[in-house]
DNA sequence: ATAGGTGCAAATGGTTTGCGAAAAC
DNA sequence: GTTTTCGCAAACCATTTGCACCTAT
């Protein structure tokens, strides 16, 4: 699966600190940011620092091992890509983020693709709302609007 | 349509600089960022400042207005509410950003929400990736991946 | 030895905020 | 006269970068 080993950089573990990022990447359960990341890999191994957090997370981002998305405001998350593709719900009130695919996903593209003569080489979509527990405990916290 | 008129703030364009503001939305051909809405509002009235600006911006977003968007990084953009609802793909070359509708978006939404009792108050979707014109020029520019 | 990786601290850039002054009602 | 808004400058915060040092090859 690793391509471009004629490129100028390492492939993407080349380093103990690459290694020890993409382990951790790998074995996370849902998608983290970059402080996060830096988080548990601090645990591991104390002498990592935030810089190198980013720069490989960007490293993994351009070698397509990750996945990029903001979910909302600020800081990006990152998540390993894997076979299915799949999108984001993020609950407004308790933080929650629920995955979920269908196949409405793949033929929306394709027909936006086609109809705007147009080449996606990413698709970021994630509903913002309510889970199920949130909107029926509360009486529509704070106007949802 | 103005909504809430019991609440603390009042009506969208309360003051002079908000009606400035808003008009610019309105007669704005495309999004705009908090900058460029800015640039233009200080055009017509010099006194105004850049933290009016967000406010004014967060509060239309409250207020249901506007629309904000995060499409791709950093900064946010921002676009009157109108009827049509609608998407937007962004050009990772020319950084074009081209507006799309498809009747799928509305279906997909229907059928996220039943199959996970969500209930969804915002949708982001967008497409990065390279435009009719730019897919054709240039040789794959930088691994789209 | 040499290119690439890293820590550190400083720099960036969009957005937010505290505060006292000004405007709205 | 209160309440809300505003300008200004400082504060925030995620992310990026310059630079000198370190490390694997």
């Amino acid at each position: 699966m690793r391509r471009n080993r004629s490129r100028n950089r390492r492939i993407a573990p080349g380093t103990s600190h690459r290694r020890l990022l993409l382990t951790i990447m790998q074995e996370a359960e849902k998608h983290l940011d970059a402080k996060e990341l830096y988080r548990r890999a601090s645990d591991k191994d104390a002498s990592i620092s935030l810089a190198t957090v980013y720069r490989t997370l960007q490293l993994f981002k351009e070698q397509g091992v990750i996945n990029e998305m903001h979910l909302g405001q600020a800081r990006c998350y990152y998540e390993m890509k894997r076979s299915g593709e799949h999108q984001h719900l993020v609950c407004e009130s308790c933080g929650q983020v629920i995955d979920f695919e269908s196949p409405l996903v793949g033929k929306l593209v394709a027909e936006v693709q086609r109809k705007n003569d147009f080449c996606a080489t990413n698709v970021e979509l994630y509903l913002l709302g309510y889970c199920s527990k949130c909107k029926e405990g509360k009486s529509k916290p704070e106007r949802p609007k």
